[in-house]
DNA sequence: CATGGCATGTAATGAGTTACATGATTAC
DNA sequence: GTAATCATGTAACTCATTACATGCCATG
């Protein structure tokens, strides 16, 4: 109750959606949240735990797998507990922490070749990431059964749209350097 | 020279750029790297620290203010350091983490018109940081004299056209959602 | 029979924020 | 004279990563 831990509520949210076990939640988190939520092993054993003992999950233990697979569902007060956090506004803008830009931004400690060749790096693995995107797309769309299904893709959206206009800053700044390059 | 501390090389940079306090380089970030890199005293006083044992900078200690205000410069040991890591690759994609696009991606939990005001107020604030982005834009033009110029401007621009395009997804999305609104 | 995927967990470490404490100078 | 800004610093805390350790099960 104390601090707003965002990550406890995205796994307690990740828990509705028919993903029951810790290694489950990192998976998914992995696929689909990866782009603006990442979460280790590190934090969703403990977080898992901590949810149990306060009775926001419940806790099913099998003995199928080595240390007994754990396999946990959401409680009624968990349910309002993840409706509670979901109600707060708290959206602050997004936190971004870009060693590429960081670099960028020093840029004339070293050659321009040095700086265009850092911007063709990141292009191509922008590149990589919008087709990622792309695919999960498709993966998500032929899931129309569930009703996560539209806000599942508008995140996904999000990602392309960003993407897409960091592929076109790309662009546009190669060839404002190749001419700045001509002019000195 | 253990890990690869971005933090400590974005205070060693900032420090060739004419702003020689703690206090001035964090006013300085808050400013131009604001939207991709942060920082707070707590870090910056530390690593000046560090940065003065290791010989990559100098403290001139002068009894102005209360405590002494010290004043810092970059030795050529330091800007060699600070060579050394831009020539590093490094260049991962940016790390986002959006507690807005977390909440949207659990949206069936919480009304339509819940996640409409949420996707209003995230526009709301887009659009205020564009217009801050564009103001810093006019105050670097203004200052030709600066070498740094050109990619403090590249570095502003990423955020601009990622924001712009944020700002473009919020209203598609308000768009797509009131659709679903009468659907339903 | 060995590789890879499924599965759980902890300890050490690192990174960063927040709250607190202090005090001088400047502008109104 | 008082409020804002300039200026430095520490301690406690939170958040997250990394490395390690274990062991089952299925496939080739």
């Amino acid at each position: 109750m104390t601090a707003r831990k965002d990550t406890t509520y995205a796994i307690l949210g990740l828990l509705t959606t028919g993903h029951q076990t810790g290694y489950a939640i990192k998976q998914l988190m992995d696929q689909s949240l990866n782009h603006f939520w990442k979460i280790s092993y590190g934090q969703i054993y403990p977080i898992l735990k901590q949810l149990a003992a306060n009775g926001l999950v419940t806790v099913e233990e099998t003995t199928e797998a080595g240390r007994g697979k754990k396999i946990y569902h959401i409680t009624e007060k968990g349910k309002a507990a993840l409706r509670h956090w979901l109600s707060e506004p708290a959206c602050d803008l997004p936190t971004v922490k870009s060693d590429f830009l960081l670099k960028l931004f020093f840029g004339k400690h070293e050659s321009i070749s040095a700086t265009i060749t850092k911007i063709r790096q990141h292009e191509k693995a922008l590149q990589k990431r919008y087709q990622t995107y792309r695919s999960i797309e498709i993966s998500i769309q032929n899931d129309h059964a569930s009703e996560d299904q539209i806000y599942w893709q508008m995140t996904l959206e999000y990602g392309i749209y960003e993407t897409k206009a960091a592929i076109k800053w790309c662009k546009d700044m190669l060839e404002k350097l190749e001419e700045f390059k001509k002019e000195a």
